[in-house]
DNA sequence: ATACCCGTGTGACTCTAGTCACAGTATACC
DNA sequence: GGTATACTGTGACTAGAGTCACACGGGTAT
């Protein structure tokens, strides 16, 4: 397994016992991790793919939150395995996904016997906690022409290229707007010069 | 002290690792925790009084996220204090607030010889974690009369009364909001018998 | 080629919430 | 008591953003 280059800071003892315990599975594009209401018996940590996480309203609508990338782990999977809770977040595989479930019966182990692995399981939840702020800073704080810059940046670096296939549609739904408005603003910005529009398709050009 | 009926799901032993590592602080009423951008090199135990925390915005403007209790721990000041990092969150005592500082250095300690400590961190993170996609919900689907609501409830149910001594500048800044908004909306849960209005406080009727 | 679907562009309207100006009223402090 | 200082109430205006209706244009399937 390619463990050791995706989690470089955990020494090899550590690596060998989730080889050991954990099982690797696969989920497709398009297919959910994770359902709101759903609970956990395993920690997930991301081998390959990308996966996008939901925050679900009460009648359905969706607000998107963050990107996990391979190297990373489902925050709330390893506590709410911890502690067999449900929570209200979907996530959805936007590419093939390669994901180690490590059930949820080592953890104590983990926890008390690999530094590393503690280390890394809070700075999974810091990291995410901080990302959840910022979103929380752009909803509570800023108009939505601004969420949707910020929206685009994080897009852009996310999959670290200048160029994104996404619907006007598909953006409104993830800032839980319209697609008129989205389409204005986005006019907005090619006007600008920051981004150019084509069909299917937004190109970065100086955000 | 008073640990042991604070935090019965710690054993003695750890309960008395604390005493001895710990230190008491206290904090007078209006007194910040923790200001934006400050560092940790401790984890915060509340052992009596408030805090309501809130985050930051650029320019100022504050949010209102969450209170925290005796008996509670300050999520980040766990995580922050490990990583050495910093937050754009804002932590201010508003009553008499006796606080137990755990200095970093014992975290590693703490996780690995002391599951229920690794259980409570585990715990903090997550019960925080959920509260902020609440709030997140908030803002991110409701208008202001039903973020309004949301947040009286959460007042009322903090102090567990039925009776809060706020003004509505106050509630206009929590929900970064202005205080006309407010009033005319208090107005209306008052004309539908769900509160009553008087200066400087709200009683709960049906909320 | 034709018909259709999907994504996009646009004007007109409505509603929410923020702002401004100012009036009224309770409380605190001399 | 009287004045100052919060706190609250209200109308008028404005801006942002959601909705509705419909037009346009480029692909695709048959």
């Amino acid at each position: 397994m390619e463990l050791h280059a995706l989690f470089p800071q955990f020494d090899p003892e550590l690596i060998a016992l989730l080889e050991k315990v954990g099982q690797v599975v696969d989920f497709e594009e398009g297919s959910m991790l994770m359902r709101s209401g759903q609970y956990f018996k395993n920690s997930m940590l991301i081998l390959d793919g990308r996966v996008k996480l939901y925050r679900e309203g009460n009648d359905g609508e969706e607000f998107f939150l963050y990107h996990l990338e391979k190297g990373q782990a489902c925050a709330l999977s390893m506590i709410c395995a911890t502690k067999n809770e449900s929570s209200a977040l979907k996530a959805k595989a936007i590419t093939h996904v390669k994901a180690l479930a490590v059930p949820i019966q080592h953890m104590d182990e983990l926890m008390q016997h690999h530094r590393q692995w503690y280390y890394f399981v809070l700075e999974t939840y810091r990291s995410r906690f901080e990302e959840l702020l910022e979103v929380l800073d752009q909803v509570a704080f800023h108009s939505m022409d601004q969420k949707l810059e910020f929206y685009l940046k994080r897009q852009f670096d996310s999959i670290q290229g200048d160029k994104i296939t996404v619907t006007h549609q598909e953006i409104a739904d993830d800032l839980n707007s319209s697609r008129e408005v989205i389409s204005r603003l986005l006019k907005k910005l090619e006007s600008s010069k920051k981004i150019a529009i084509s069909r299917n398709e937004l190109t970065r050009l100086s955000l």
